[in-house]
DNA sequence: CATAAAACTTAACACTGTTAAGTACATTTG
DNA sequence: CAAATGTACTTAACAGTGTTAAGTTTTATG
C-alpha cells in the first residue's frame, strides 16, 4: 500500500478543504446552515464534486465528529501530573463541561445529532474508535478510585455510565437550551460545575 | 370570553386532527419523516391550511412536545403512596428512564431538538410551563430528602440540577444510540437503571 | 499524438417550509 | 332578496434541501 503519493495528496488537500469550509460553516452559523451547497460555494467547486470525497452529508458530519473528538482529548492534556484518581475524575468531568460550553455545535453533533451515528451504524463490525477510547479511559479511572479506596466498591462499567451520563446530561441540557428557562443565564455554567462538584463529593468516600 | 362555541369548536376539530396526524407520524416513522406536507395527506387538507391553525412548524413541535409533557407527568401517578422522599426520587427517576425507553421520539422532541425551544424563546415573558413544573416537583422532593436527613445537606437548585442531568444524560444517550458500540443492546436499559441506583446509593446517608 | 482514466460539472428528481393571491362558501347586513 | 363581508380553504410559486445519471473537461499514460 502506497502511501502519500502526488495523487492521494491532492485528493487529500480536496477533502480537506471541503471539510475545512463545512468546520466554518456550522460553527459559525450552526448546523441547520449547512448544507452541501453552502460548502461548494465557499471551495468554488459544483456540489456533486463534494460525492466524490464523501458518500453522503452523514458521512461528512462522522468526519466533522472526528475532528470534535480529537479536539475533546487534546482537552485532557491537563490531567497529566494528577495523581489522585477522584481528582483527575472531577478534572476530566469539567474538562467535559468546558468543552461544550465552548464548542456547542461539535457537542451537538457528537452526542446528539442522529446522522453521524447512521453512518456508522451502517458500516458494520466498525467499533465506534474515539468514543470506545474515551469510555476506556473513564473506566479505568473509576477502576482506580475503587482500586484506592476512594469511591464504593460497584461494577465499573455502571459507575462509568452513570457519571457520563451525568456530565453529558448536564452539558446537553444547557446545550439545547433546556435551563434558559429555569436557571438565570448568568449562573448557569457555574451551576452545572457546583452539580458536577457534589456528584464527585456525594461518592467519595476518603473523609467518611 | 365565550368558550366552546360551535365556531371554536370546529376550529379545535381540524387543530387536534393535525396534532393526532403529526403525532402518528413522529411516533411510528421518526421526526425527519415528519412533514407538513405529509400531515396534509393524512388529514386530506392542502399543506398551507395547517398554517391556519399553526404559525408555523415548530408551534406544532412546540405542542407536540405539550403532549409530551402530559404522558410523561401521568407516569408519575405511581408516586402516589411512596412517603420516604428518597424513595420517591428513586421511582421518579426510574418512571424518567422508562419514559424515554417507550417513547423515545418523543424524549427527543422535548430534551434533544432546537425547534420547539425555539418556538419558545421568542414569545418572550412566556414562562416553560411544563418544565417549570416537572423541576419544581423535583426540587420538592430533594428538599425533603435534605429536612428528613436522608442526604447531604446542600443547594436545591444544584442537586436538582445534578440528579435531572443524570438521569437526562442516561436517557439522552441511549436515544441518541451513544452507547451502541459500547454497551451489549441487551444489557443497555438494565445498566441505566442500575446507574440510577448506585446515585440512589451513593447520595444516601441513611445507613452511614 | 491517441487513448484511457480521473476530476469535475450540468441538469434534473423528489423532496422541504413557507407565502401571496385567489376561490368557494356561509353569514350578516342594507 | 341581493349585496357585502368574512371565513375556510386551495393553487401556484419561491427558495431551499440531499442526491444521482449523464456528460464534459482535464490529466496522465502507452
Amino acid at each position: 500500500m502506497v502511501l502519500n503519493t502526488s495523487k492521494t495528496k491532492r485528493k487529500d488537500e480536496l477533502r480537506r478543504l471541503i471539510l475545512d469550509a463545512a468546520l466554518k460553516v456550522f460553527v459559525e452559523e450552526g448546523l441547520e446552515h449547512l448544507s452541501i451547497r453552502r460548502i461548494a460555494d465557499i471551495i468554488a467547486y459544483s456540489p456533486t464534486t463534494i460525492y466524490l470525497y464523501f458518500q453522503d452529508k452523514n458521512h461528512l458530519l462522522f468526519e466533522l465528529c472526528e475532528i470534535g473528538f480529537l479536539r475533546m482529548a487534546a482537552m485532557n492534556n491537563n490531567l497529566t501530573g494528577i495523581q489522585n484518581p477522584l481528582e483527575r475524575l472531577h478534572r476530566m468531568g469539567e474538562n467535559y463541561i468546558k468543552f461544550g460550553m465552548e464548542h456547542p455545535a461539535y457537542y451537538d453533533l457528537m452526542f446528539n445529532q442522529a446522522a453521524p451515528m447512521e453512518r456508522l451504524a451502517i458500516m458494520d463490525n466498525a467499533e465506534w474508535n474515539s468514543g470506545d477510547r474515551a469510555f476506556a479511559e473513564l473506566k479505568e479511572i473509576i477502576s482506580d478510585c475503587i482500586a484506592q479506596g476512594m469511591i464504593r466498591k460497584g461494577d465499573t462499567n455502571t459507575i462509568a455510565v452513570a457519571v457520563w451520563g451525568m456530565v453529558h446530561g448536564l452539558v446537553s441540557l444547557r446545550v439545547c437550551k433546556r435551563f434558559d428557562k429555569l436557571i438565570d443565564a448568568e449562573n448557569v455554567v457555574q451551576t452545572l460545575h457546583s452539580s458536577l462538584e457534589w456528584l464527585i463529593q456525594s461518592v467519595d468516600i476518603t473523609g467518611k
